[in-house]
DNA sequence: GTTCTTATTGAGATTGAATCTCAAATGAGA
DNA sequence: TCTCATTTGAGATTCAATCTCAATAAGAAC
């Protein structure tokens, strides 16, 4: 965690009236120390294993506000869970997902992005965000030979 | 339901072993006759409206097959979820999402699919589906204010 | 530093979509 | 018609996420 983004932290939860405890700096120290996608028990458990012994419900509260204020970005792969990742200094940018392994890669396409623009104004959208995912084998799953089990 | 959707449903249970049932027909029915996109519940609670009871367990378990063997696509929007919609001779689609009022409508791109099979190539993935969602607000719902409730 | 108010925390209960269990019912091949 | 494996339905269970509420603690005012 930088100084910038603690920073930043700082002033989100100043200017909403939140404060500031040890919780939940633990909780947003612990996401930007990771270049993951990971879901919201897996940070808990994170917290946990380094004896930083923050609750489920803070950690499902805390992750509710760094989305909220814009200070993780969060995707959803169609398994019911939410994974976040942190975002601060990071542009935005879409995901391709190996369906064997669960590997998560970022891709950013700008001609992607003016086409999409094209679209919804065809249809008269106002485009306030989009969700683009590439599902596929990755390099190495593409070798292996598919498991019977 | 036309004669060719009940034939090829008819087909992949012949072929996949499982029974020709009362309860899966009207499931089958039910999708094939709605160009909504709808959830398990919402068709679960359809067929309870025209007095065919079949249960909820049924209603998801049909679902699944349907999904399995590709007679309906489904949709995950973000809210935990399954959408379904009929599938069978219409291609496939991505969508656009109103935030505020729920309406999907549908689009194609041709311009885009060539570019995703451009980046999954770029990054060694083999390709096997996607998910492309714009949200937005559509044309009613931009001209609406925003309500504080 | 002390006091006071109000937000936050933690533990466990609750929600809701989806899945599982198992006894009773029923397709469909012989 | 008989037989038997599959399917159904009702309710229990799962799991991520949210809610409840008493105890705790942040931080503004002094």
């Amino acid at each position: 965690m930088t100084d910038l983004e603690l920073k930043k932290f700082k002033k989100v939860l100043k200017d909403e009236n939140l404060r500031l405890t040890p919780q939940r700096v633990e909780v947003f120290r612990e996401v930007c120390n990771s270049e993951e996608h990971r879901e919201a028990e897996e940070i808990y458990l994170a917290l946990r294993k380094k004896d930083l012994n923050v609750s489920r419900s803070t950690v499902y509260r805390t992750m509710d506000i760094l989305y909220k204020y814009d200070l993780v970005e969060r995707m959803d792969i169609g398994d019911g869970k939410w994974r976040y990742e942190h975002w601060l200094n990071c542009h935005h940018h879409d995901h391709l997902i190996c369906i064997r392994c669960g590997t998560i890669v970022e891709f950013t396409n700008t001609q992607i992005e003016e086409i999409q623009k094209d679209v919804a104004e065809k249809f008269n959208y106002q485009l306030v965000r989009h969700v683009h995912q590439l599902f596929g084998l990755c390099k190495q799953c593409r070798k292996m030979p598919i498991s019977v089990n």
